[in-house]
DNA sequence: CCCCCCCC
């Protein structure tokens, strides 16, 4: 590997010459500490000739010093960077700063192990500096703005890149996010908005009014930007989610880092003054960047942290209205529920005007950036807060894999629902039946998971099989015409053909009650040890061969998984019960757990045998 | 200039 550095390449960056890509040395680096902003790193790098002590790591790069993958005396090129002045407001002179954004390491300081050469320390007007013999284009550019390479240019603007008048038909003068300070005047950001927040009211001792926030990002950095009372309409209605702008003239002041996540030092506040123009052409800036948890991950993973999932909405509850309780404050909240490829299912409570809006009819790919996990009672939900966004049918890969497999999914398809505790997985806590009502399981309109271990009383041998829709992910009973068609509610069409499947419904229990449960194909299948086929399909109801099939399972110690849920049919709401999975289980084992139980209520003597 | 993020 070439040790060679673009001897000279300080000198002419800093005085405004583009130079692609140049190769120079790190020489030291330190971390500049400021209360309340995120980490930074200021970088001492040398050409062989100069060194400069005004170059910063843009925070994206942070993480390679922290790696130890840039130790002191690497040699890397520059792939893109910005060179700015900065009037300093107390002494009116100009501060230079080199923010570099993306590097390529050349050869590993460690394999260095020496400075390169014998550089001096760069300073302001020193013109000693030889023309650099790698090839560049030198570019004329005005003195008091940034000067930038290998930055994405807006493909839309082919006017002046760099300086240039203010203009609003072509924003000059585009600047990278990761470069935005209190002390440069005349910027423009090319951003896309990839959160954006209600409009809030506050009151309190220093005054009232309105407000929203958004997340914008490109290429370089995300920042925050907000717009209060006197213009927060007028921002809110013109900005949307995933579209991009030029903002430009908008008041930069730290962020405080107690608030947001975003890694910047500072954030915006959108005034009267402030210029935002819309911007078609934006290939070139980032969309939305999640980075998705599988649902099943999520119950290992510590309450209140910020997550980002997607997955199908398979549920819309109601919309509730409750009261804060701290506040006072009327909430409404809807709950839905999302399932992923993982096989688990989480509740996502959405409030307010999200509550108000959702639309789930159509059981829509959900995608969910900055969702704040919590934990109630043992199980895990997601909360969508003001720093939250959610995206409808996102266009990204991952969801149209997630649509791909939900389509072809079986309706039996079972998901653990780790919102619930004693969902959790296959293995979860096996509870009694007396346990299940105690703890109204399925009443609140979401499906309840819970095991139960029981034996089978009774299986009614009536309606056993029933006519179902042929459609191949349909099993909703048809209507039979009578005149070989058959009429399905659900896919609303006519067919001349239907299929046979089976549907038990066989009171269980345990030492603490009984239970009526549905039973559908694969279970029962699995329950009966036989199909359709087997007990003698019939269009008229089931005609017998009772003892064959329907005596096997009684009495034999099974553990059901059950999902439970409150179902109105025919003007009549009621408990309804799945058994998701009846396995058959050794009854020795699940009689000493039986006394386990007992012996744990206490005051209940039980003789050991 | 906000900075709460709720409920069972």
């Amino acid at each position: 590997m070439s040790r060679k550095l673009t001897e000279g390449c300080i000198a002419a960056i800093t005085s405004g010459q583009t130079i692609e890509k140049p190769v120079v040395q790190l020489l030291n680096h330190k971390k500049i500490s400021s209360n309340n902003a995120q980490e930074r790193y200021r970088v001492i790098i040398s050409d062989g000739i100069h060194y400069n002590t005004f170059a910063m790591l843009a925070t994206q790069l942070n993480e390679k010093i922290v790696s130890g993958e840039l130790p002191d005396f690497t040699i890397m090129s520059l792939d893109q960077y910005i060179s700015s002045e900065l009037p300093n407001g107390r002494t009116n002179a100009v501060r230079k700063v080199l923010v570099i954004l993306s590097l390529t390491i050349i050869v590993n300081g460690r394999e260095v192990g020496e400075k390169i050469g014998d550089p001096k320390l760069f300073e302001e007007g020193d013109n000693s500096a030889p023309i650099p013999r790698e090839p560049s284009v030198p570019q004329p550019v005005s003195n008091r703005n940034a000067t930038m390479n290998g930055y994405a240019q807006p493909a839309a603007n082919p006017a002046p890149r760099f300086g240039g008048q203010a203009n609003n038909d072509a924003p000059t003068n585009i600047i990278p996010i990761v470069a935005i300070n209190p002390y440069q005047n005349r910027w423009t950001i090319k951003a896309r908005v990839v959160s954006k927040s209600a409009i809030r009211t506050w009151s309190n001792p220093r005054g009232e009014g309105k407000l929203f926030s958004m997340d914008i990002l490109d290429e370089s950095a995300s920042i925050r930007a907000t717009a209060f009372t006197d213009v927060c309409d007028k921002f809110h209605d013109m900005m949307e989610l995933n579209k991009v702008y030029y903002i430009s003239r908008a008041q930069v002041k730290p962020a405080n880092k107690k608030f947001t996540s975003i890694p910047h030092d500072f954030e915006l506040t959108l005034g009267r003054d402030t210029e935002v123009i819309t911007c078609v052409s934006d290939d070139s800036i980032p969309q939305i960047q999640y980075n998705f948890t599988p649902l099943n991950a999520l119950k290992d993973i510590a309450a209140d942290s910020t997550i980002d999932v997607i997955g199908i909405c398979q549920q819309t509850s109601d919309i509730q209205n409750l009261v804060a309780r701290t506040t006072r404050r009327d909430l409404k909240k809807r709950d839905i529920t999302l399932v992923d490829s993982s096989d688990a299912s989480i509740v996502i409570s959405l409030w307010d005007s999200a509550a108000e809006q959702f639309d789930g009819s159509s059981m829509p790919v959900v995608a969910i950036k900055g969702g704040r996990l919590t934990e109630y009672q043992g199980g895990k939900s997601i909360s969508i807060g003001n720093n939250s966004t959610m995206q409808i049918n996102p266009d990204i890969p991952k969801a149209h894999q997630l649509r791909g497999w939900y389509d072809s999914l079986s309706d039996q398809h079972q998901f653990s629902n780790i919102s619930n505790k004693s969902g959790g997985d296959g293995n979860n806590k096996v509870i009694t039946l007396k346990e299940a009502s105690l703890q109204q399981l399925g009443t609140h309109d979401k499906t309840d998971y819970f095991s139960c271990e029981g034996t089978v009383m009774y299986v009614p041998s009536d309606r056993v099989i029933y006519l179902a829709c042929p459609t191949p992910e349909c099993n909703k009973k048809v209507v039979d015409n009578n005149n070989g068609s058959y009429r399905c509610e659900k896919c609303n069409q006519i067919f001349n053909n239907f299929k046979y499947r089976l549907i038990l419904r066989p009171q269980i229990g345990d030492w603490t009650g009984t239970q009526w449960v549905n039973m559908f194909q694969d279970v029962a299948e699995q329950f009966l040890g036989a199909t359709a086929d087997d007990i003698g399909n019939s269009k008229d109801v089931y005609q017998g061969r009772y003892d064959e099939f329907f005596r096997k399972p009684l009495f034999k110690t099974f553990v059901f998984r059950i999902a439970a849920r409150m179902d109105t049919y025919n003007n009549e709401t009621r408990l309804k019960m799945t058994a998701l999975q009846a396995k058959p289980i050794d009854f020795k084992e699940a009689s000493k757990k039986l006394i386990r139980d007992i012996e744990k209520l206490g005051g209940v003597s039980v003789k050991r045998t």
